[in-house]
Parts: structure tokens; C-alpha cells; sequence
DNA sequence: CTTGACTCCGTACCATACTACGCATCTTAT
DNA sequence: ATAAGATGCGTAGTATGGTACGGAGTCAAG
């Protein structure tokens, strides 16, 4: 299995070194393993949730709700019901964000078709069409 | 068409004042009309506009993305191709956050239905399999 | 016509999420 | 063996997006 010093990994994913020791000390990411030297090493399962966490970030979530997404497994420590509460609301929230992308989404290509339709100009902002509904 | 001071408009969408003031300085907001005791008026147009802002900030957009959303329209300055070819590409960028929220979504239910099939604990982090495809 | 709440403005401060710095140690290609 | 480049660590600095403060002027209910 493939094995990385945290240049390598930073590399990979495009993020910065100083910022997966910062992911470190936040608990976001787990403590690797470590050479004689030291030096970090890293496997594929840590690539993945860097990846995760950058993706994550980009489409609106904290570190803090990163970090819980992240903890959301079953456990032998952690009940089921508590799992699956806890999921539901992440999944409640998700669902609002996909729907709320979707207005937005529908302005553009309504924006997109006036535009190949040649209408007139309006000065309008039609973005702002999306909070209604 | 009903008017509001900063206060009212601030309650209403649930927004500290200071923070209007801000939007208003990086230009997310238009100069408001005046009281000719410099009182800053708003309309219904100002109330969408900023629940836009408020809302596109919670799904991920910086306040940069999100001034050049609002300034996304067709205007009699602005050519249609322009407007077109940035359009598309907001669209492109809206498509991955709900293409990917929706991997974070699959993989979510998939955690609750393993919780209602009351399966073994695994200790392993489910959300890492949303990086894969 | 007072008084408590609201608004004005500039400026300073805050939290989150990095990013850089500096010096010692380690790795690795030649 | 050696030297360029990577990594370690602690700590300080930066960017973004607010949030608070303070003193003066304004609004509106009683």
C-alpha cells in the first residue's frame, strides 16, 4: 500500500503542508504513523478524508461540521439511535442546500435561454428571483 | 411598497446591523435612499437581496462568488455572450456541489438504514466511501 | 418636550481557517 | 560523504467575514 511523507499528500490533494498539521491538531485528521525521524507517513484511507474535508469545505461546511461528519459511524461505543438521529438532521440539511442549489440553478438557465433567445435587456437582477419560493 | 430602517430590515432576515453596513461597503448592497436625517431606507427589493446573500453564504459561496452572481443579468452595457459564457460556467459549478452533495446524501441514508437493520458496528468512517466515484 | 430606543460614522476588535517563518534534523541523489 | 531539499515544531502573521464601541444626532410614544 501506498505510503506518503506529508509533501507527497499535500501534493496529491493540493492543499497546503502546514495545513495538514493544522488538520491534525484540529482532530480533523487522525495522528499518523511516524519514521524513526519522526517524519509523518501517510496511506490512502488519510488521502480519502483529505479529499473528503477540501471537498467538504468548498460546498459550505465548518470544519467543526466536517469534523462531525466525519465521526458519524456505528460504533461499539456509540448507539444506533443516537447515530441515527444525528444523521437524519445532517441529512435534513443536506437536502435544503441541494433544493435551495436548485433555485439558483434554474434562474441561470432561465438567464442562459434569454440570452440565446436575444431578449431585451432588463437591468434587473434575476437572481434574485430565487428567494420566491 | 413598504420601507424599512436598517433595524427592521436587519430583524427581518436575521442579520446583525453592522453587517448591512458591511455588504454596503464591499457593494453586495446598492447605496439605500436616505431620510434627510441620513437614516437609511430599504425596500422589498433590498430584503430578497440580502436573504440571498445570507442564504448563498451558507451554501458555500464567498461573498465575492456571491456579488458576481447578483451581478449576473443582461444589461444594456453587457453583451450576451458574456453573460452567457459566465453564466454557464456558474451553472457547471452549481451542478458538482449537487452532484457531490448528493454522494454526501447517498451515503448518509445508507448509514441510517444500517442503523434501522440494527448491523455490526463497524469503527470504520462511512463518509469515506463519498470520495470514491 | 422629554426620554428611551434607533441610527449615524469611523475605527478597533474578533473568530475561523489557514500560511509563513526560523532553525534543527532527516532524506536522498550524486 | 555531502549538499539540496523535505520535515519537525512552536509561534506569529494573514485573509475573510463579520461584530462591537462610542459619542452625536434622530425618532416617536407619552
Amino acid at each position: 500500500m501506498a505510503e506518503y511523507f506529508v509533501g507527497q499528500l499535500a501534493k496529491k490533494v493540493g492543499v497546503n503542508v502546514e495545513t495538514i498539521r493544522y488538520y491534525e491538531r484540529l482532530k480533523l485528521l487522525p495522528k499518523p504513523k511516524r519514521r524513526e525521524s519522526r517524519y509523518r507517513v501517510y496511506d490512502e484511507t488519510d488521502l480519502k478524508r483529505l479529499l473528503f474535508i477540501k471537498r467538504a469545505k468548498e460546498l459550505g461546511f465548518t470544519l467543526r461540521e466536517i469534523k462531525e461528519l466525519l465521526e458519524l459511524k456505528i460504533s461499539s461505543k456509540t448507539k444506533c439511535g443516537d447515530v441515527k438521529h444525528l444523521t437524519e438532521h445532517k441529512l435534513q440539511d443536506i437536502d435544503n442546500r441541494i433544493k435551495d442549489l436548485k433555485k439558483i440553478r434554474s434562474v441561470l438557465v432561465k438567464l442562459i435561454n434569454q440570452c440565446i433567445n436575444e431578449e431585451v435587456s432588463s437591468d434587473e437582477c434575476p437572481i434574485l428571483e430565487t428567494i420566491e419560493l
